[in-house]
Order: structure tokens, then C-alpha cells, then sequence
DNA sequence: GGGACATTTGCAACATTATTGCAAATTTCC
DNA sequence: GGAAATTTGCAATAATGTTGCAAATGTCCC
């Protein structure tokens, strides 16, 4: 049984041609991917309120998790291993390209220590680093 | 002069109502604001492209910055000080409450060192923290 | 202060993106 | 294989963002 099939699985959740689709992208693709990224290459196959509903399970089961972009895009990147559902607080470190605007999920690099002014609780963050990756520089 | 049309002045920026009321809630917020904050509390005296250009104009001149948010919204910020116009490669610690749901500009918290990847060039980190903050602890 | 010129605003129309209800189709489970 | 639960697609609607252009406002200079 296919990796892909796996996860599905093992969120309860019905296996089915959208679901399977959207979630073999993730896994092919190294970076993050968005709304219009999944409607283009899927062709239109799904409607786009499946697609939206898609992504909003994937989230929720914490198969995927969305990362902070400063445009009005949202970007989604596969957890990787064992995000708890509905309570994502890993920390991430994105990485967005100026050349290819690739986003990048840096799984490998150590999160740094934030120091929060008194009164503050720290729960998760997210670092957003941009400049030229390594494809393109 | 007031503070607020000192920035505008600087900026070569004609003094308009608008101009001057959106700054103003600026200043006088410690917090980001979204699009739809502005609308709201200006109550619908300037046109909805109206809001648009002007922020738009803010960020151009480097007036006001934008946040990295998770959702599909665009949140934007003072810069303190002198950020150079356009070309904003400043670093920068925001802070979500899960609580409050407000965004606060981290000014005086000293951004961590990330470790990138060899072939990776680092132009600009933004670190977005989220957890519960000191008014809402 | 008045007038010419440049800038900005508001309206209208349009484009894009996201959400909801509901019936039909698909999946699951026994 | 068939009933029950889940998921999909369609249609309608809402929310959000963009563009062109004429009218209004602001700036600058005399």
C-alpha cells in the first residue's frame, strides 16, 4: 500500500480521487504549493470548492499546515511526520526565492530561540526568510 | 507641525484627508491593521480603492510594512524609523495572540541568527510568533 | 489670495478569490 | 451487494482586489 494511501488512513478519512491527487502533489513537490498551484495542475479535474475543502480537511487532520506569506496568498507545505490534528505547533523555517518565488520548507534548520518581553507565552513560530536559494543563485 | 504630516511631507506625499486619518490610526495603534480594520474604523468615509492606494502608496515609501500572516489577509505596520523606501530589508518579530487575535510589532526584540542551508543567500527574515499576549495572559 | 498644473479621490465596472446549501455521486462497512 | 455516511459538484452569493476615467482636491508660484 502506497504511502499516500497510508495517510489518508490514518486521518479517518474517505480514499478518494481528489484527496488522492492533491496529496500525491505534496508529496512530489519540495516546496509549498497554493490554491491556484493545485487547480493548474490538476487541470480543472476538481471543482474548485473541492480543492478548497481538500485543503481545509488536509489542514484540520494536520497533514499539511499553511505558512505566513506577506502577500494575500495562502501557501501550504506538508507536515512532515507526526503533526498533532488540529494543534499544529512545530516550528518552521520557510524559505521564500526573490529569483523563482519558490517556497521552500527548510525542515532541517534549527528553529533560533526568540526572546519575548515579559507577560508573553510563546506557542509556535514561524520564520519567513527571503533571498536567493540554491537553484537559482 | 504634527509628527503625521511630517511623515507625509518627507515622503513628497500630497496631504490629503484620507492620507492623514489612515496614518493616524497608525500612530495611534500599537498593533497591525488589515484592509477591512481601516474600513471599519474610519467608517466608510473614503472610498474602498481609496484604502487600497493609500496603503499601497505607504508601503511604496516605506511608511508602513506588511506582516506574514497565515490566513489570506494582508496586515500592515508602522516602520519605525527610517526604512528605506521599496526596498524594506529590515527584520522583523510579530507577535499573534491566540486570544486577542491582535498582531504586535516586536521592534525592540532581537531577531535570532538563522543557519541556512549552503547555495542560500539571506535577504530578509521575518519571524512571526504566536502564543498569548501580556494583556490577555 | 488666485489660478494653472499636478495629484488624488470616488464612482462604476469588472476580475479574482472564497463560502454555503443541497442534491447527486461516491466511499465505507457490514 | 446494499444501506448509511461521507464527499463531490453545481449554483448562487459574498468578500476582496483592480482598472479607467472624470471630478475634486492639493500644490506651487506669482
Amino acid at each position: 500500500m502506497e504511502a499516500l494511501l497510508n495517510i489518508l488512513k490514518k486521518n479517518q478519512l474517505s480514499v478518494t480521487e481528489s484527496r488522492k491527487k492533491i496529496l500525491e502533489l505534496f508529496l512530489n513537490s519540495e516546496g509549498a504549493l497554493a490554491h491556484a498551484d493545485i487547480e493548474k495542475s490538476t487541470d480543472g479535474s476538481y471543482d474548485r470548492v473541492t480543492v478548497y475543502r481538500t485543503l481545509q480537511t488536509f489542514v484540520e487532520k494536520g497533514i499539511i499546515h499553511n505558512i505566513p506569506t506577506t502577500d494575500n496568498s495562502i501557501l501550504y507545505a506538508l507536515c512532515k511526520d507526526n503533526c498533532e490534528a488540529g494543534h499544529h505547533h512545530d516550528n518552521h523555517v520557510h524559505f521564500i526565492c526573490d529569483v523563482c518565488d519558490k517556497t521552500i520548507c527548510l525542515e532541517h534548520v534549527s528553529i533560533p530561540e526568540v526572546k519575548l518581553p515579559k507577560g508573553f507565552t510563546q506557542k509556535q513560530t514561524d520564520v519567513v526568510v527571503s533571498g536567493i536559494c540554491d537553484a537559482c543563485k
